[in-house]
DNA sequence: TAAATAGTGTCTTTGAGACAGTATCAT
DNA sequence: ATGATACTGTCTCAAAGACACTATTTA
């Protein structure tokens, strides 16, 4: 890796063109944290690290570290990502969630967290790496049972789920936990585990393939979740689904 | 892999329980920005300040400034607010909008700013101040024309626009526009105005009206929009618009 | 054959879009 | 009176929810 610029830690010296930053700024620590989801084992599961040291020693974390000299937010994410889990290829969805600056939010001292919600697909997510050793799935409902998360990562959770459940609603995001090539059935499956509800086959099916862009088929079929065969798709142009999926009220029986 | 040795900023001299920050972070500078709506003279307008100072001085830009120690991130958006326009009230509704974190947005160092929407009726938003001879209001569709904003004001500002169109679809964000109390043809102005659309007022009346805990009736009402007396409403208790209010293809004539 | 899943069609209901008609003010 | 705006009601169409039926595989 070539070695960074240079930029002065020091942000007070650094003058440009006789402007400076003021000399009495509060210098912060920036950080990024990832929400990475993916559906496995027939739940929707988040990637979770256990912390090697203080604070919250031995603690479940949501991976995530500091931003480098340089780099931007994105990037640091990804790299992040790629160092704590082994994730060769970047997240099929990546998007900023929101900054968490609360004072006292880190006993070490100002540490300001942009957190990122990632989507990715079971085979993208074999968690093989250098630090892998401490990184676990973990389904969401019980990512926050036994030793709490750290810091006020079960907020950050908590917001990042609730986003991936509107997000679907509008968008074409949950072909992000698809594999390229997948049935309806599947992707109604991720819809039903991300939700807590369950579907129904026939409308769902009527829904999806008649909004266009969103699917786009194959005309090769697959008999991999057994009976007639299904046809297989991949994701479409659209990004933007209108009208929304409906979400129905949480019941799963 | 080895980072390069860098000064100590002084977040990393902050001791707890024998945790501290690694010495080879990057001490970022944070600040907040604020893109704060109103309608105003039949137009959706945007509160923006005439830069003193170097970089892009007596450019326009977004009302902002940088995070004191001990502040929370929105605590430092409304206290900017304030100092700058000399805002007494907070604003109806304020939102965390994204973070902007790209290296070289700033050339006098590294400088992260966390952005925030927020939305404010006329009556609480008269500019005087401080530092309020620099601020004015711009209609947002020329907000850019001109000098064009500084730094990457003019994405965030972008980004705010967008937000604050989509938010009034599914929220009662709307509201955040009106004065207290106000009649349903005033509610219609503003989405109108908003997103640059004409809307039905009898199809308009009757969602808004029909949709529980949007609107609460005061049982008075006013002639100051001429015609037949309206009756007045405040806002309710309902955050969320279920269903949404669907927003059509901007068309003004 | 039965069982399982894929895919199509049909009926009902909800709600949005378009627009007629009445109500109540100012002038 | 006229004109303006407030409000109610009615018709039509699009789309979601519920569910019957047929199609094609494996066991």
């Amino acid at each position: 890796m070539p070695s960074p610029p240079e930029p002065s830690p020091d942000t007070t010296a650094h003058p440009d063109g006789g402007a400076a930053l003021p000399p009495d700024l509060v210098a912060v620590a920036l950080s990024v944290d990832l929400v990475l989801l993916t559906v496995r084992e027939e739940r929707l599961q988040v990637l979770l690290v256990r912390r090697g040291i203080e604070p919250f020693l031995d603690r479940p974390a949501l991976p995530g570290g500091f931003v480098r000299p340089g780099e931007d937010l994105a990037e640091a994410a990804v790299r992040e990502l790629a160092e704590e889990t082994g994730l060769r290829h970047p997240p099929a969805h990546l998007e900023q969630l929101a900054t968490y600056g609360t004072p006292q939010r880190d006993p070490r001292g100002r540490v300001v967290t942009v957190a990122f919600l990632a989507l990715a697909p079971q085979s993208r997510t074999p968690i093989a790496g250098t630090d892998a050793a401490a990184s676990h799935w973990a389904p969401v409902a019980t990512a926050d049972d036994g030793p709490g998360l750290a810091f006020d990562h079960a907020t950050i959770l908590a917001d990042g789920l609730e986003r991936a459940r509107s997000k679907i609603e509008y968008s074409a995001a949950a072909t992000a936990f698809c594999e390229p090539e997948f049935t309806v059935a599947e992707l109604r499956r991720i819809y039903e585990l991300v939700w807590s509800a369950r579907l129904d086959p026939r409308n769902f099916h009527r829904k999806v393939t008649g909004t266009a862009g969103f699917l786009v088929p194959t005309g090769r079929f697959t008999t991999r979740d057994g009976g007639r065969p299904a046809e297989l798709y991949r994701r479409g142009d659209a990004s933007v689904l209108y009208p929304a999926m409906l979400r129905p009220v949480p019941r799963l029986p």
